[in-house]
DNA sequence: CTAATGACATACGAAGCGTACGTCAATGGC
DNA sequence: GCCATTGACGTACGCTTCGTATGTCATTAG
């Protein structure tokens, strides 16, 4: 026997909302999203919405967290899975212009998320990603590999490089040949808190 | 006399409607703002706004397009000013990080900017900027200053870390104290790009 | 078995956008 | 100097959407 409890169901309506809110924010955009439709288009109505997410700026919230926190561990396990350090920190931003090539990452996190919610580096699911870089960067000054400078303002400035440079791909004729040039000049940016040349790519 | 001629008219009718939708845009966001108050603010009605920009979006792309050429201008007088070159791209970039902390600056062109009329990189006042940026970075590729890199690559991404470090500055608690870090942070990155280690800052 | 709580649906009001139409002044031809 | 036409702007209407207030039904507690 299944038994379904409340908790479960509740679990499951929010899931169902949550996937919903992606497509539609995804495909007409915040403003363009009628929550009329996107609730019925899971056999549910607005009521649900409000008593699950307060208005539709919370139904976002939640959207933006779900897409972020998954974008935010896949960039720390490809620095992981570089090694860590100074390789880490450039795969980790490779790993995330790469993702922004979704149109999906590309619309609710970096188009609609900031005018919606405000600016990226208050939201929880980018600290997370902030404090990861920023441990990585704390380790290379540890080590004396990067010039004496404000550890969070660097991390800040390299997530928004980031970003940056996935939005211009994913808005890019071929996103596919204008890529590896994007990497290319992040990690010479990147290479700019490094003492010694010869670290550079 | 005064000859009122109906295109003189019709600016003024312009620039009152762009006046009022600076205010309105940056008081209370693209979305908040109706068009109806901001119109009856100058004396007017929708069927001006309508008349003269075609809709809602028409007139926030003038907005911009206001805001934003100013911006590129004086950016770009900055680096003049600082002598061009190496010093007048960073010039460029804290300029750029400064202007940022207007209030109506990172409501309109850095959050609601993105998210109505779409990637920035697209706008024509942006590819001002752009141009100039990269302009500067030609004349250094021509000392062979700077690494064999994508120019446009790395004009880009400078101008997007100015654009996100003014947002950082503009979102923190204490932008006075912020921005020298940012700043620093800045031409940290740039320094990226040069090819001796000795021209860091 | 009954009362109360919670999850969700339904109904309502208000606001906003875009459009179709109306109006009045200005211009151009004769 | 008169009239038709154009253009700039105002007015009125419909449609959509959001948020809330209220209703309903199942589940749980006592």
């Amino acid at each position: 026997m299944v038994t379904t409890t409340r908790a479960a169901k509740m679990a499951e309506t929010r899931a169902k909302l949550i996937a919903a809110g992606r497509k539609a924010f995804a495909e007409k955009g915040y403003s363009g999203a009628s929550m009329d439709d996107l609730t019925a288009d899971v056999g549910l109505t607005r009521g649900a919405l409000y008593h699950n997410f307060g208005d539709k700026k919370g139904l976002m919230a939640a959207v933006v967290d779900e897409i972020d926190t998954v974008m935010a561990t896949r960039a720390h396990d490809a620095g992981q899975k570089a090694g860590g350090g100074w390789k880490g920190l450039l795969a980790e931003g490779a790993a995330y212009i790469e993702m922004a090539l979704q149109p999906e990452v590309q619309r609710i996190v970096l188009l609609d998320g900031p005018a919606v919610l405000g600016d990226p580096s208050q939201w929880p699911s980018q600290n997370r990603c902030l404090q990861a870089t920023i441990a990585t960067l704390q380790d290379l000054a540890a080590e004396k590999a990067i010039k004496p400078v404000d550890i969070e303002a660097i991390a800040r400035l390299l997530n928004g490089v980031a970003l940056n440079a996935a939005l211009w791909v994913a808005a890019s004729e071929t996103p596919e040949a204008t890529l590896p040039k994007v990497v290319a000049a992040f990690e010479c940016l990147a290479s700019g808190v490094l003492i010694t040349p010869e670290s550079r790519i």
